[in-house]
RNA sequence: GGGCGGCUAGCUCAGCUGGUCAGAGCGUCUGGUUUACACCCAGAAGGUCGGGGGUUCGAACCCCUCGCCGCCCACCA
């Protein structure tokens, strides 16, 4: 027999590694027996190849494991194909940290080859970690395919592409203002950019017109929120059309402190509204002011190194400075000429490295760079053309807004973790583009004619590059696999809205170039997990809610079904409360299996469900069906909530709480074939329920495949590999759905009225029925048993005559001689026979008006009008058992 | 500045194309444990569906407007 629980903690390790030594998560498990059989394939989004599972992953992976075992039981040859990402920036930065956690040596002393060796030490220590944590999760990925983004076979692909996008002009070093992050003291693309609105000051310098002063006029004033980069400045602009400056333009002032002689220029970028409407212009520090610097060819004149430190053509006092005291310094000295006008506070919108928090400095440098416009036109023409959907379709809107502005992508970085940039110079700094050092070595020799000395680029590709190939990469691009034939372009991608840019955009561009096909069909986007209160889960703020203690505490089970019915919000709002509710209803669904354990009800080969003939039995069939088709559809739309809802609210609400109840007086009762009908109909539409839950909840549903046939035949095999349920829409038998509503209404009326009773709990009686609707004495009979059942009674006897028609009462020993008059509230009777009343005129009366209006007749749908004018008929029928009920129980009182 | 999403019971949310919904879970309160389940069962209280206006015979659902809240994008000194 069954224990009262389900005791995932031991059971969920066993049950995995069952599932994976059988092979089922290889596609093979399929293809070996149909080779036909249809592809869907999942790539996962990798996860750092270092980090641990935290809940975002959970959910992801959650979803993506439901679209597994969903198609898996669809007999689909599935292949989920996992990895994980070298993930540059990020695991340099931990790895930094640890080296100095220990006190060691810094990178730069270590050097890059003892330094690179180090993180793979660490990879290889844990690198694990994450893929295990899946596994505890229960994902049915194929492990034999993992695969690294730094693997031999991903390394070549991602030198593949580079040389080819290079061939094709598509990628091209140029030198321009980049995103640089001076801790990292690296190049990093907009996208890791963060603005952040901090409260800062905008100081107002007067810079002295060289020459005659104009109308009196003998300084132009500029405003600028970074005081130091004046030092830089090139030009001041004012706007062609702005009276104040026009005579002033083609004049010069002289740039105080640097006291260099800068022209004024025209342009129209200087807003005449904002500020003095004049603009300083440095062309070396500030994204706007490099074009306009381009525009007038200015020399852009750099006055900081890699560390945001002073430098340059600038006074000496300055050399070496942080660029934080520099701003003192030049306010200071601003002030000591007498050239200060104004200090105003004021909130600044700051960039920040989205890895390191430090300020962002534009900075003039030469970077390799992907010509992410043309390869954008037609991957926003296949979402456009519906090759490729998201899922929810808002979120293409997203896509399209940010591929039509999209800009060059700036994919080297001054790191050392990653794939370091085919790319070697000769000694005059020509390059030559080669996926290996002798291909490039001879391209060299044809160019230069001889043999000369090359040095590969330092420099490492942005992580986004590889990952970018990652959908035909990890099929083996670029042999030409089976793997990349059968299943390229993927089924579906499973991933969060806050990748769409870095990831998603990327993935259609190389794609789409490399293979001439979009990477995947649908692109299905999941929320973020955040706390109960809907704040972003973080350490520093402990509301971390850790997958892998949940996973401990309740479960995996109830993590993953948490997941999936959360999973239609964009902000999924999680609390541990929550997911032990589900928990709970893991063990609801345990607790039906041990009933029908207990009452013997075994899975039977050779059970017809198209033969039953119990109205009970016919009803649960027919349920079943609904809720197969209503998750099939919800999982093929992707629509995870739904499907959980629904197996939730038919476990629970239908099949625990009115079929299994409805069924204790047969299964109680004598031997027979109603009892054997309903013993293989409850064994049978619980093996449906664990199909259908499965996808969700694998582990519970695994375990109970295997225990429910304990005692009935043998089952061959593991849930995971059995069929998903196809049941025939004619089992929907509605006259004995009705018939099952009928008495649900029933016994729910009966319910409510006995809680109603104007006496104190112990004195009230077990049951007292009163039927003013469409109650028969007939009905009541028919159904006794089942009622004295549900109202977990001892006795049912029929009442003689009563006030409202017919009366039901039920009682036990002790209450069987009172009358019924002892069992009725009369009063309380009364006020419900007058609110029915009242409830059912104004039914009447609406609907009544409703038909009169001949415009409603003319314009709502005819099945519309009609269904009203039964609804009136009801309505009014209705009403008058409850006007006759009315006048008897006046008569009685 | 542009865009997206949200504002429904104390809390978290359903409510899919306007015509049984004003709903579910949790929480609260009341009552219930001699054999499926207290991780349970039965019941109750609780909401002018953010404000205002409009369209319609009829609006939580459509339109306008206002107000908050969250997120994303944006080069403004």
């Amino acid at each position: 027999m069954l224990d009262k629980t389900f005791d995932p903690k031991s059971a969920e390790p066993r049950l995995y590694a069952t599932w994976e030594a059988s092979g089922t998560f290889r596609p093979e498990h399929v293809l070996s027996r149909d080779s036909h059989a249809t592809p869907f394939c999942m790539v996962i989004p990798p996860p750092n190849v270092t980090g641990s599972l935290h809940i975002g992953h959970a959910l992801n992976n959650t979803l993506q494991d439901i679209l597994a075992r969903y198609h898996r039981m669809r007999g689909h040859a599935v292949l989920w194909l996992p990895g994980t990402d070298h993930a540059g920036i990020a695991t340099q930065m931990v790895v930094e940290r640890q080296l100095a956690a220990e006190g060691n040596v810094g990178r730069r002393e270590m050097g890059r080859d003892a330094f690179v060796e180090r993180i793979w030490a660490w990879k290889a220590q844990s690198g694990g970690t994450i893929t295990q944590q899946l596994r505890r999760l229960g994902a049915s990925c194929d492990w034999s395919r993992e695969r690294f983004t730094l693997d031999e076979g991903l390394s070549r692909a991602v030198r593949k592409v580079f040389v080819e996008l290079h061939k094709a002009n598509l990628i091209y070093r140029d030198k321009r203002l980049v995103n640089w992050d001076p801790h990292f003291q690296t190049a990093i693309s907009d996208l890791e950019v963060e603005t952040r609105e901090v409260q800062g000051k905008m100081w107002h310098f007067a810079y002295p017109l060289e020459g005659e002063p104009i109308d009196g006029v003998s300084e132009i004033v500029i405003a600028t929120t970074r005081p130091e980069t004046m030092l830089g400045d090139g030009a001041v602009a004012v706007h062609p059309d702005d009276p104040r400056y026009t005579r002033f333009v083609g004049r010069q002032v002289r740039l105080p402190i640097a006291d260099r002689l800068i022209p004024i220029i025209a342009d129209e970028y200087p807003d005449p509204e904002k500020g003095s409407g004049a603009v300083k212009i440095t062309g070396a520090h500030d994204f706007n002011d490099f074009q306009v610097a381009a525009r007038h060819g200015l020399s852009m004149i750099s006055i900081m190194d890699e560390r945001a430190r002073m430098a340059g053509p600038i006074p000496e006092r300055y050399l070496g400075v942080d660029r934080y005291a520099a701003r003192k310094m030049v306010v200071e000295e601003i002030e000591a000429l007498g050239l200060l006008r104004q200090i105003e506070e004021r909130v600044i919108a700051q960039p920040h490295g989205d890895r390191s928090g430090a300020v962002i400095e534009p900075y003039l440098t030469d970077q390799w760079y992907v010509d992410a416009k043309t390869l954008a036109a037609p991957a926003i023409a296949a979402v456009e053309d519906g090759r490729t959907v998201f899922e929810p379709k808002n979120w293409e809107k997203t896509y399209f807004e940010w591929m039509r502005n999209i800009e060059p992508w700036c994919i080297s970085r001054q790191l050392w973790w990653g794939h370091r940039i085919p790319a070697w110079y000769a000694p005059d700094g020509e390059v030559f583009v080669a996926e290996d050092e002798a291909s490039a070595k001879a391209a060299a020799r044809a160019k230069l004619g001889r043999d000369v000395e090359l040095r590969q680029d330092e420099d490492v590709l942005d992580t986004w590059f590889s990952s970018a190939l990652w959908p035909f990469s990890t099929l083996g691009w670029p042999n030409e696999t089976q793997d990349l034939k059968r299943f390229y372009p993927t089924s579906t991608l499973v991933t969060g809205f806050d990748i769409i840019f870095f990831w998603v955009a990327r993935m259609m561009m190389m794609g789409i170039q490399f293979m001439d096909e979009v990477p995947f069909q649908r692109v299905v986007i999941n929320g973020l997990v955040r706390d109960e209160r809907g704040q972003k889960m973080s350490k520093s703020k402990g509301n971390v809610i850790d997958p892998l203690d949940v996973i401990d505490d309740l479960g995996a089970d109830a993590l993953r079904f948490s997941m999936a019915i959360l999973s239609g919000a964009r902000d999924i709002k999680l609390s541990k409360n929550r997911i032990e509710g589900y928990r709970n209803f893991g063990t609801k669904l345990w607790n039906a299996a041990r009933f029908c354990q207990m009452n013997e009800c075994t899975p039977d080969a050779a059970y017809d469900p198209a033969a039953v003939k119990e109205t009970l039995n016919r009803w649960i069939r027919s349920e079943t069906v609904k809720t197969a088709q209503a998750v099939s559809a919800a999982l093929d739309a992707a629509d995870f909530a739904e499907a959980a809802n629904v197996l939730y609210r038919f476990v629970w609400n239908v099949f625990c709480d009115w079929y299994l109840e409805l069924a204790k007086p047969i299964l109680n009762g004598d031997e027979g074939r109603a009892k054997a009908e309903t013993r293989a109909t409850a064994a049978w539409a619980l093996d449906q329920i664990l199909r259908l839950l499965h996808p969700i909840s694998p582990f519970i549903t695994e375990e109970l495949w295997d225990k429910t046939a304990e005692f009935g035949p043998r089952r061959d095999g593991l849930l995971i590999e059995a069929k998903w349920p196809a049941l025939s829409g004619e089992w929907i038998d509605e006259a004995a759905t009705a018939e099952i509503d009928w008495l649900i209404g029933l016994v729910s009326e009966v319910r409510s009225i006995r809680s109603e009773m104007n006496v104190p709990p112990s004195a009230r009686p077990p049951l007292v029925l009163v039927g003013a609707g469409p109650l028969t004495q007939e009905r009541l009979k028919r159904n006794r048993d089942r009622l004295c059942t549900l109202a977990r009674l001892e006795a049912v006897r029929e009442a003689p005559a009563t006030p409202h028609g017919a009366v039901l009462f039920v009682a036990g020993e002790a209450t069987a001689a009172l009358s019924v008059a002892e069992y009725i509230d009369l009063a309380a009777e009364k006020a419900r026979l007058a609110k029915a009343l009242a409830a059912a005129e104004q039914d009447v009366a609406r609907i009544a008006r409703k038909l009169d209006n001949a415009d409603f007749v003319a314009r709502a749908p005819p099945e519309v009008v009609e269904e009203n004018r039964e609804k009136l008929a009801e309505a009014e029928a209705a009403l008058e058992k409850l006007k006759a009920a009315a006048a008897r129980l006046k008569t009685v009182s």
